[in-house]
DNA sequence: TAACAACCTACCAAATTAGTAGGGAATATT
DNA sequence: AATATTCCCTACTAATTTGGTAGGTTGTTA
C-alpha cells in the first residue's frame, strides 16, 4: 500500500497539474485546498523538487510549479520518489535492488513470479501520467 | 513491498508444497531447512492454518501439511492472509476496502489509475500458484 | 504417564510513518 | 535599506508496524 505521504504527494501534484502554466502555487494554498498538513506538505514538495519534478521560487509571487508537462510525469516516478520500490521483493526491484538473504532455488521460483508481477504493474504505472489522473477525474 | 514475514510464509509454503502428499512436516524441520526463526515461524504457520491453507496434527508423527494441492493455492491468497491488501490504496482494495478521507474528483482520478493497476497485478497473482513457484524454481 | 509437537498469551526492541517546531536564506516590494 | 514574503533546512517527537522472544498449555501417541 502507498503511504499517506504518497497519497498527499499525488493530491498536491494533481492540483499542480490542473494549474500547469498558470504560474506557481503556494504551499499554504495547496495545504488548505487539498487538506494536507502544512509542514508535512512542505517536506513532500521539497522532495519532489529535489527529484526534479517541481521547480520553486521564493519570495512574493513565488511558490511551486511542475517542471514539465503533466503528460511527462508518470505515476511510477512519483511512487519511487516518495514511497520507494514498486516491486514486491527487494531482489526484484529495478531501482532499489537488494540481494535477498539465503536465496535458493525455491526462493528464486518466487522471484520469477514477482518479476512477472512487477512487469505487469510497471506497464501501467509507467504509461499513466498526472494528465491521466486529471482526465480520469472528470 | 512484502514484509519479511510474508517472504518466510512463501518459503515455508514452497517447502510444504514440495513435500505435498508425503505426510506432515515439523515446524522445527522447516525452521532449520528454510532458516526461519522457530517461534516466528510457529506464528506464521498458525495463521496460515487459521486461513485454511494448512492443516496440523499434534503429538508424535504430527506437524503441518498443505490442506489442498499446491495447484489450488494462489499467491494472492497467501499475500492477503499474511501481508494484507494487494491494492495500492485502501479505497481500491477488494478484500480490505476502506473509504479514503476527503475523497474528491482528483483523488478519484488517482483511484481509477490504481484500480487498473490492481487488476493487472491480480491477474497475475491470482493465476499463479505454489505449484508455479516450484516449477519456476528448477 | 511420558514424550512430543502444535497452540496460546503476552511481551519487547527496532524500524518506519506521520507528523511538529523553529529558525534560516532567497526574493520582491516599498 | 528595510520589510514582508515564501521556500528551505535541521532536528525532534508520537504512534504504529514489524520482527521477533518467552514461557506455559493443550492435545496426541506410544
Amino acid at each position: 500500500m502507498l503511504s499517506k505521504k504518497t497519497q498527499y504527494a499525488f493530491r498536491a501534484l494533481s492540483y499542480l497539474a490542473e494549474n500547469y502554466g498558470k504560474g506557481p502555487l503556494l504551499i499554504s494554498n495547496i495545504s488548505v485546498e487539498k487538506k494536507i498538513p502544512l509542514k508535512f506538505l512542505e517536506n513532500i514538495l521539497n522532495e519532489l523538487k529535489k527529484a526534479d519534478l517541481l521547480e520553486s521560487k521564493k519570495g512574493k509571487g513565488g511558490g511551486y510549479s511542475l517542471r514539465v508537462s503533466p503528460r511527462k510525469i508518470n505515476l511510477a516516478t512519483v511512487i519511487r520518489v516518495i514511497n520507494g520500490p514498486i516491486a514486491l521483493l527487494p531482489c526484484v526491484s529495478l531501482n532499489f535492488y537488494e540481494k535477498c538473504e539465503d536465496c535458493n532455488e525455491e526462493h528464486c521460483g518466487l522471484r520469477k513470479m514477482m518479476t512477472i508481477t512487477r512487469d505487469a504493474t510497471l506497464k501501467i504505472l509507467e504509461r499513466k501520467t498526472l494528465n491521466d489522473i486529471i482526465l480520469a477525474a472528470v
